[in-house]
DNA sequence: TAGTCATGTGACCGACAAGTCATACGACTG
DNA sequence: CAGTCGTATGACTTGTCGGTCACATGACTA
């Protein structure tokens, strides 16, 4: 937790080093990242950092929060769609909306998102907790989508939920990548080509890959 | 590439290097690995290190074709299912026996891995080449499997390319992350629960997470 | 024997890292 | 006025990094 000092902060200054911390996660990860570069470019001298913070992962902690107190508030003023359309369509909803809060912090969602893919895999305890929240999350909506016959009951349970928490990441990585190199995202997120690519990954996540119509025929008994 | 010094070595030194080269990369990635820890870590001296290699991406690139050749050289004894299985059952194959072989090297897959798909990604031209070519012969699977109906032709061809080896890694990096854990993980890779986890895991891919017995009535027209 | 050449060595260099601390400044207080 | 409290500062310590280089060793050669 970033100490009283920080908070008490005048708000612009407190925004400026804010920034640079991203700037600095979201360009060299979290290993790499360096307090210097971002005392440097926050124009705050070494001391004061560490009257904010109590070291680097006290920062990205930080970061942490605040990325997931905006996303609690964007998501409050958002109706999800009927529960009529199951978990599908909710799963759909998600990801769109989701896309939709990660353009408006792009760089923020960037680094948490390289960090907590990349790094956070071999940093045991301190990042697990998030993924496993997801993940129960994920679990209990899929028990109800197998109450429902929305899911093949057939499937393990666990498997399907690494299968949409691998998809979710996916997607919104690809689109964040290639998002942040226009001008307005979030302009760009909402156009027709942009949210097909979603509908079409989400939909091979729902009905796979498979050709049903041509393959039924020749497929019977023919595999291992 | 190495320098001739280093290909003259006596085995057993050079195999020294290379182990806590693999040992450092498996366990730090590609940014945080320290040379001085290897050179330490496998008893030869600073010098006699710049004397076999040019740098640590040196070192790294010598790794990488060594797990290039080790796996052509694996792949050369086993026979690929009969065509008439498909792309389906080509990959599972694909899947499979890439997992024995990385049962036999572990260590050294998971460091490749870790900074491929880790670092590897904000890394640019470096690694993106090995991206490249897999997902090319990727395509080119996909292409076929289509003129055969074996894969939806109305899935865009990059996406289903993307979406088989985002599938493959998940699969590789769960799988060897769990059996390093095991005493004998070629014999865990063997057992009927982890052959059972690539199935499911393969079969989803193949046919989606839907229940397409029980979901086909009341999902007409419902969805957006 | 003297010379040469491949190989090995570790002290040393400059760069940069994280984190500390004596000092300074200004606002408020008694 | 003196005192003190919150905040700001950057030189400094300690440590690790990648990389270099003058020198050592030992085998082979003329």
């Amino acid at each position: 937790m970033p100490k009283q000092t920080f908070l008490n902060l005048p708000d612009e200054k407190r925004q400026t080093v804010v920034n640079a911390a991203i700037d600095e996660f979201a360009e060299y990860g979290f290993e790499s990242a360096s307090i210097n570069r971002i005392v440097a470019n926050s124009g705050i001298s070494k001391g004061s950092f560490y009257q904010y913070f109590d070291d680097k992962m006290d920062v990205f902690k930080y970061l942490m929060d605040v990325i997931a107190q905006e996303k609690t508030e964007f998501f409050k003023g958002k109706h999800p769609p009927s529960p009529g359309l199951g978990i599908f369509g909710y799963f759909r909803w998600m990801i769109k909306t989701g896309m939709e809060f990660n353009s408006t912090n792009p760089k923020l969602v960037k680094a948490i998102a390289r960090v907590l893919l990349g790094e956070g895999m071999y940093y045991g305890q301190i990042f697990n907790d998030v993924r496993k929240k997801t993940m129960d999350t994920l679990v209990t909506m899929i028990q109800h989508a197998k109450q429902n016959g929305e899911i093949d009951p057939s499937v393990d349970e666990k498997v399907a939920a690494t299968v949409m928490d691998t998809w979710s990441n996916v997607i919104s990585n690809s689109i964040l990548q290639e998002g942040m190199q226009k001008k307005d995202i979030v302009k760009w997120v909402r156009t027709p080509k942009t949210q097909k690519y979603i509908d079409d990954m989400l939909s091979i996540m729902e009905h796979g890959l498979r050709n049903v119509k041509a393959s039924s025929i020749d497929d019977a008994g023919k595999e291992e």
